[in-house]
DNA sequence: ATATTTTAAGATAAAAGAGTCTCAATAATC
DNA sequence: GATTATTGAGACTCTTTTATCTTAAAATAT
């Protein structure tokens, strides 16, 4: 798989949070309800991205986890790196070792293309631009709801 | 990781085996010991190549595994299909379920064409290219040795 | 036939990823 | 202050991947 479980999760989660008021906190709970994800599982995610600046929390009644900077500045990538690392960006495809710009890999420079379209394609899609074409589009983040049932009460 | 190490190690077994006059079983204790792969994690790996058809053994003295087709007839893709299966080049990058033409993720589009470079990457290289790119750079399959040096007794 | 060399198959172990549970810490409300 | 709602942190479990070990089966050579 592209990415982990966490990191998808994550990135679910953060546009999750994407669509909503700016600067509200929302709780883990009404998260992992909504997504259908383990809400202790996705709390330990939060938590990673909250360490890495990507959120930050509040404890207590009316408390939560809010994105630090505005949607359209976070590129999926930040997620992606913040739970997952850089090696997808920087690995050999084939685990040969030494492959480098020095001492390529048979393939190194056509998976050196395919990893640059990758890591465009994390860099220009932020959060906010995937949550407009969602709401727009009324695409999913769970398996039953569409993207505006989700955010009813 | 894009590809498990399983498959990674499989790869470079079938590497290592086109490489190697045509029609001769190379023994798996002999790849293991030169690629630096556990014995009995590569004798695995090989049984499943065996059983999809790329590979074929034979057992007792001189025995050993060797490529069906001819290495300029077998893409990556084969190898990589029959280890890791084909979720890579099937499954939604950000794991949202219901991904597809009819209800797209928001990156289904990018992440389609992304994933259809990484499908002619496999598919368009063949063992045999690789090898002889390999033989020419003098490339490397393990940490410590150059091609030419892999093949000496 | 017997011993030897090899793959095949299955049991087991270790490590990593995914997920659960419990309790502590913090902040609001009553 | 007590209660409640919330995140934080750690231990724990389950599953999958990775790796090892043992025994069986097949083929060869003697």
């Amino acid at each position: 798989m592209l990415l982990s479980k966490s990191c998808v999760y994550g990135l679910r989660a953060a546009l999750y949070l994407a669509n909503q008021e700016k600067g509200k906190f929302i709780p883990i709970r009404q998260m992992s309800d909504k997504l259908e994800i383990s809400f202790h599982f996705l709390t330990k995610i939060l938590q990673q991205l909250t360490a890495e600046g990507i959120l930050e929390s509040f404890k207590g009644p009316n408390g939560g986890v809010r994105l630090v900077r505005n949607g359209s500045e976070v590129p999926l990538m930040d997620v992606v790196v913040a739970i997952d690392g850089s090696k997808l960006l920087t690995e050999c495809a084939l685990g040969l070792p030494g492959c480098g710009v020095k001492a390529p890999c048979p393939i190194h420079d056509k998976w050196a293309e395919t990893r640059d379209s990758i890591r465009e394609m994390l860099e220009q899609s932020t959060l906010t631009e995937l949550v407009n074409k969602s709401r727009k589009e009324n695409l999913r983040l769970t398996s039953e709801d569409g993207f505006d049932i989700l955010f009813n009460d």
